[in-house]
DNA sequence: ACTCTGAATCAAGACGTA
DNA sequence: CTAATTGATTCAGAGT
DNA sequence: TACGTCC
């Protein structure tokens, strides 16, 4: 996912939604955090050896990587101490709606891959080494079992943990969400909260979004905010040439809505994608209705793509619910 | 001149000790 | 049956 | 604060 650009057009256009903290000021919260990218992190950063030497992962005896424990357990107790009660989402399947994306990565992947063994310097071997990590299921599953073993929640997201972050705050089981990933706030995440990290020498601040005040600024409903975000340009959709955060947020003003944006567009000038679908936003509520504006369509892809944004809405308000309120408990009485 | 987009590139944790 | 991230920064070039 | 270590 990922907004291109939404935090400079958040702190452009809307100054008053995002503030900077003292981690002493979360004590006592409970906070949403995604755990796939927590681990990514983890795994990319926390590495052995040095000058000279392309870095290792840590790994044990079998020589299965152990990095992400590491982050985990230290992170984790980190804020059990700072009196922050974490609460970690685990990823679900991914929306299909992402195909294309993924795709696109998948090549991305495999030219790096093959880089990596033509590779001769050092740099380079780390650099592809690098690009090539991922989360397998099994470090997931290592961390479950980790934070269970410490008493701390966890919730298996049926899809997207980013959304189901936003709806464990949109219920009041958690304050907010802790991720670094702006996408949680197309969600409607009251709070977002980036930088939760407790290096000794802590670099920055916590910066704290809010969701209300970020949409009152920009002076835009909620269904504005998510068209905006499609048209700058998201992980479900190509982008229009040419539109960037800017201008896209004064189309947004001054149409109103992503169908009107598209319908008063000058088609010889902006070439919208085909198979464009007006309704097929990531936001749990938004309708997935509408056609799309595009000529010579896709309607095989178009199909598909509704068929999954209704499965993504509403799977994740009812099935979890009971999970969620059990995994709350056990934040309270831990 | 100025603004904006878009492609490319990079970096990404936390501890203890000196 | 398998996949599975992002944001910030910088710079070139197009558009206004 | 800089640096080596975590497996």
């Amino acid at each position: 996912m990922g907004i291109k650009g939404l935090t400079k057009l958040l702190n452009d256009e809307a100054p008053g939604c995002i503030k900077e903290a003292e981690l002493s000021s979360y004590t006592g919260r409970k906070v949403a955090i995604d755990a796939s990218m927590a681990l990514y992190q983890f795994i990319i950063a926390i590495r052995s050896g040095s000058e000279g030497f392309a870095a290792q992962v840590l790994t044990n005896e079998q020589g299965e990587i152990t990095s992400h424990i590491q982050g985990i357990f230290n992170r984790t107790i980190r804020m059990l101490t700072n009196g922050i009660k974490p609460v970690y989402v685990f990823d679900g399947k991914p929306p299909t709606l992402k195909s294309g994306e993924l795709a696109k990565r998948m090549a991305r992947r495999q030219e790096a891959q093959s880089k990596l063994e033509a590779a001769e310097s050092v740099e380079d071997k780390e650099k592809y080494g690098k690009r090539l990590t991922r989360v397998t299921r099994k470090h997931s599953e290592d961390a479950m079992k980790l934070l269970r073993l410490m008493g701390v929640p966890v919730v298996q997201a049926p899809c997207e943990a980013e959304a189901q972050c936003a709806e464990l705050a949109r219920a009041g089981k958690v304050w907010a969400t802790g991720t670094e990933d702006m996408d949680a706030l197309c969600f409607r995440t009251p709070k977002l909260l980036r930088r939760l990290t407790f290096g000794a020498a802590n670099k920055q601040p916590v910066m704290e979004v809010d969701y209300q005040k970020a949409i009152d600024g920009l002076g835009l409903t909620y269904e504005q905010f998510v068209d905006l975000c499609i048209l700058c340009g998201c992980d479900y959709t190509d982008t229009i040439k040419g539109i960037g955060p800017k201008t896209a947020l004064k189309l947004v003003r001054t149409h109103g809505s992503i169908a009107n944006v598209v319908r008063s567009l000058d088609k010889k000038k902006y070439q919208v994608p085909a198979g464009w679908i007006k309704g097929s936003n990531p936001a749990p509520s938004a309708k997935p209705d509408e056609a799309t504006e595009g000529e010579d369509g896709l309607e095989g892809e178009g199909a598909s793509n509704k068929e999954n944004s209704e499965k993504n809405e509403s799977a994740p308000p009812e099935s979890d619910e009971k999970k969620k309120a059990e995994d709350a408990e056990k934040a309270d009485d831990a």
